[in-house]
DNA sequence: CGTCTTTGTCATACA
DNA sequence: AGTGTATGACAAAGA
């Protein structure tokens, strides 16, 4: 089927995403999620694998240029300046996009059977270890695939676990309790959440391990799942737990940890709420992942969000899941040592909102605590007190939850530390009232203990470390810190909340200066090369027709050279209007004339950009004289003067302000008798230029010096130009970077929406549970008692 | 007087 | 090979 196909496709993913992956899925499918796998394969596997394989290509160069549109992309060198910003949006937008595949199903449960376990193991049907939940990808994976993260808890390993096994022959073996050893019992704990979250997870997660968590957390979870594949020997599963233990120890995202038997038959640890799924349920898992994946095929893409939401709109808030996330996952980031600190602290920063959101709702919380109380075991009870205890009424029809599910078989497992955690007040209360769980159809109201479940569950996505905040986790690890103290994790949403709005602030005054950049660049986007280029030669052609037929008749003036000076002051201007060769061009404007000589038009949008506008005015006097050469004065002086000068200049002899004015290639020019402007020799094209040497039988000195000036002239409009461009590419960057910044704004913020979402829709599983587990009822047909429904739902959910 | 900016120029590479 | 362009580096002029 679809989930063996998939197996097979992303084993060079590794092993424990698919795991991960096809537990989620099938927990989903349970729940009546829609869960599109293959979409998610073939959108998402791009960049997972190269996540997890490496970068398929590395740029040497940060392409500033192109960062906006490789955000999606892959292309960015890790080691790119941006990219710790490319990253993080290139994440968000991961997040955003696997979200929309998200679905929310009219949840159907068809059958959970929970069977009490004479042996006393505990038998989960889709469990989710209560208490483990995967708080990052990598974690969460490894906890799929390795059952021995439940293993801390020692259940007996007479519990045969079935999973909907995802493996393919499972599928064809309806209630077959038989293990498979394909089943990832650990993983599938966490199946809670729906196949787009785990994907969102994962990716999000993926990306974190891109950007520098260690690899060690694939490896880990490869070999555990390969060791599980193997049916690992008993030393084996000791060693994964110590090495498990170790590593939650030190991540503290524990949380969740599903408790793991040891498969009788096979060997293999299960988790033991997968474990005591089993055989003895009269509905097996199997059966009822064939049914559901029936009713709901997968390869339809869900619609996430807006459906989501609006579904869930309606329902509560969900009760704060205590002080923790709902769900304490195993993928947390935190497992893995080395994420990203800045993925790690988003990652964070989702799981406080999360909680301050739970913790806002109020409702249904009291259960949690109840359920602490109840409890036996204290290191049990932060799966429940986080689980958010969320009734809600599932939209649409009630929810098809079958309440003819026939308990009779369950197995329920001996663990009672588990069990208290999962069961919410509000099923222990019916338990101990003995009367079948009286609850609606239609509305779901799941205990804490089933939050934990759900939490777990959920956890084994890589939301779960959005949903889940530690605490919760630590079923049987008490000692266990959550890795997020509440005042933690409110400082770490502020400072999220904070970043978003600076972020948003940024965009606000970054837009205008980005709006003005982008205009004032639109309007010379040609000008970059052409701006100059294109100007510079026609404007000056026509000054220099006008002045070619003057310069002939005023060749012999020598005042016609001052105004050739590209700079010329007032004087020359006078001295110009004097001699009439220059005709309209005012001294006074040389600034503005040389501005405006370029074109203003397309500099006065973008002030940055205005002193970039030189103009090449040192043709324009030139031409406009026409008669350069005349004398030969001194061309020591340099070529522009200042203003200021330029009354005094006026004082001198017209020939030495003309002079000091003058270029030094236009004293040159003059110097040498050259009797054509500058601009002429710097501006004609080329065979214009040689016909124009040819007609003037000019000295070898002489054509040196033409050469010479044509030479510097076209170089100084091309180091114009290459300054334009310069400026031009740092503003592009500019802009760019306020565009991303933008981007990871909104990113942010439709992150913290989705999460809300998916938090609602762990709400409504929960809810689900409850009811369903509140109807279950054991051989005799009595209802389960509290602690039985915790173990069962611990079991289920794991 | 020192610093920064602007501009021109040179040298070099490339097309 | 000649021409034009691009660009880093340098220096002068000016603010």
């Amino acid at each position: 089927m679809g989930i063996l196909i998939i197996v097979k496709e992303m084993l060079y993913l590794k092993k424990y995403f698919t795991e991960g992956l096809i537990q989620f899925t099938i927990l989903l499918s349970l729940i009546g999620v829609q869960v599109d796998v293959d979409t998610y394969l073939s959108s998402q596997l791009p960049p997972l694998r190269e996540i997890i394989l490496g970068p398929s290509s590395a740029y040497t160069q940060t392409q500033f240029h192109n960062l906006r549109n490789t955000l999606d992309g892959y292309g960015i060198h890790p080691k790119s300046v941006d990219l710790d910003y490319f990253f993080t949006s290139r994440r968000l937008l991961s997040q955003v996009r696997s979200l929309d595949r998200l679905r929310v199903p009219s949840t159907q449960l068809d059958a959970w059977l929970v069977h009490r376990d004479p042996e006393g193991v505990v038998v989960s049907a889709a469990g989710q270890p209560g208490p483990s939940i995967a708080l990052d990808n990598g974690s969460g994976l490894e906890d799929v695939g390795n059952p021995e993260s439940s293993a801390m808890r020692g259940g007996g390993g007479g519990g045969t676990v079935h999973e909907a096994s995802y493996s393919p022959d499972s599928e064809d073996s309806l209630g077959a309790v038989a293990p498979s050893d394909d089943q990832e019992q650990p993983g599938s704990g966490n199946d809670n959440l729906t196949k787009e979250d785990i994907d969102l997870i994962d990716i999000l997660w993926r990306q974190d391990i891109d950007l520098g968590a260690g690899r060690e957390v694939f490896d880990y979870s490869s070999r555990q799942k390969e060791s599980e594949t193997e049916k690992q020997p008993p030393e084996e599963k000791e060693d994964r737990a110590e090495r498990e233990e170790s590593w939650r120890n030190g991540l503290n995202l524990q949380g969740v940890q599903a408790c793991t038997q040891v498969d009788g038959e096979t060997g293999e640890n299960i988790p033991e709420q997968l474990a005591s799924l089993g055989a003895q349920t009269s509905v097996s898992l199997q059966e009822c992942l064939r049914l559901l994946e029936a009713t709901f095929p997968f390869g339809e893409e869900p619609e996430f969000p807006a459906t989501v939401t609006q579904e869930l709109s309606g329902s509560s808030e969900e009760g704060p899941s205590t002080s923790q996330g709902l769900i304490p996952s195993p993928l947390l980031p935190q497992s893995e040592p080395s994420l990203d600190l800045e993925q790690q602290w988003q990652d964070i920063m989702a799981i406080m909102e999360l909680q301050d959101m739970e913790v806002n709702s109020d409702a249904d919380n009291s259960f949690l605590e109840r359920n602490s109380d109840s409890s036996s075991t204290g290191s049990n009870h932060s799966g429940v007190e986080a689980g958010p205890m969320v009734s809600f009424s599932l939209s649409g029809p009630t929810t098809p939850i079958n309440q003819d599910v026939s308990l009779h078989q369950a197995s329920l497992p001996s663990c009672s530390q588990d069990l208290r955690p999962f069961f919410s007040p509000d099923l222990e209360n019916c338990i101990s009232m003995e009367t079948p769980g009286p609850n609606p159809p239609t509305l779901l109201s799941l205990s804490s203990s089933n939050s934990s479940n759900l939490n777990s569950t959920f956890g084994a996505t890589n939301l779960t470390g959005l949903f889940l905040p530690p605490p919760l986790n630590g079923t049987s690890n008490g000692t266990l810190v959550p890795a997020l103290p509440d005042p933690l994790n409110i400082l770490l949403e502020e400072a999220m909340l904070d970043e978003i709005s600076l972020l948003d602030l940024a965009l606000e005054e970054g837009f205008s200066q980005t709006q003005a950049c982008q205009l004032g660049e639109e309007l010379d986007s040609d000008s970059g090369l052409s701006l100059d280029s294109g100007r510079s030669p026609a404007s000056p052609s026509s000054s220099e027709t006008s002045c070619s037929s003057a310069s002939s008749s005023c060749s012999s003036t020598s005042f016609s050279e001052e105004g050739a000076m590209g700079y010329s002051t007032d004087s020359e201007a006078i001295a110009e209007t004097e001699e009439g060769a220059v005709g309209g061009y005012q001294p006074e404007h040389s600034k503005f004339c040389r501005m405006s000589y370029q074109d203003p038009s397309q500099f006065h949008s973008l002030p940055q950009l205005e002193h970039v506008g030189h103009n090449h005015t040192y043709n324009l006097p030139l031409s406009s004289l026409g008669c350069p050469e005349e004398d030969p004065q001194p061309t020591s002086a340099r070529g522009k003067r200042p203003n200021r000068d330029r009354q005094q200049d006026a004082k001198l002899q017209p020939q030495d302000l003309l002079d000091k004015q003058a270029t030094r290639d236009e004293r040159r020019a003059r110097a040498m008798k050259i009797p054509f402007s500058n601009d002429k020799i710097v501006n004609l094209p080329v065979e214009e230029f040689n016909e124009l040497l040819a007609k003037h039988r000019l000295s070898e000195a002489q054509l040196a010096l033409v050469r010479d000036i044509r030479r510097r002239g076209k170089n100084k409009m091309a180091a114009q130009n290459c300054r334009k461009r310069k400026l031009d590419t740092i503003l592009n960057l500019e802009q760019g970077v306020d565009s991303l910044r933008r981007d990871k704004a909104r990113l942010l913020k439709e992150k913290m929406e989705f999460v809300r979402s998916i938090r609602q829709m762990k709400q409504k599983v929960q809810g689900l549970y409850r009811d369903v587990f509140a109807q279950l009822r054991d051989e005799s047909g009595q209802p389960y008692s509290t602690s039985e429904k915790q173990l069962l739902s611990t079991n289920v959910l794991h």
